[in-house]
DNA sequence: ATCATGACTAATG
DNA sequence: CCATTAGCCATGA
């Protein structure tokens, strides 16, 4: 089965720096908003790792708890989602709502 | 160490 | 706006 989510469950899974600070700077994003990968790779001190980043939300083992969904392209394009561009856009339709609606 | 892969980006036509 | 392309870099085989 699953398995329990606990710290030192959580350290078993070997996750690279790399990819650690990409969660923990996505986990930043404010609700509602998105930020690009470009924007991502900036902050973690990646400015040219814009594509790694992809590739580290692509792996997120938390989608939904890791808000990847907030991850956009620098064009304005939604970009890839695990659980698919419409998808991705619903989520975030919703969370704007949510924001409209309660604060 | 080398190589291919991609949830990307910016530039060009 | 669409298609193509070179550049980019962490990651896994």
């Amino acid at each position: 089965m699953g398995f329990r989510l606990t710290l030192r469950n959580l350290n078993k899974i070997g996750l690279s720096p790399f990819a650690k600070e990409v969660y923990k700077v996505v986990s930043g994003i404010p609700l509602g908003e998105v930020r690009s990968y470009k924007w991502v790779a900036k902050k973690i001190g990646h400015p040219k790792a814009y594509r790694a980043v992809g590739q580290a939300l692509k792996n997120n083992p938390w989608p939904l708890l890791v808000p990847c969904h907030r991850v956009i392209e620098s064009s304005g394009e939604l970009g890839d989602y695990i659980f698919g561009k419409k998808n991705k856009k619903k989520i975030l339709d919703l969370e704007r709502q949510i924001k409209d609606l309660v604060l």
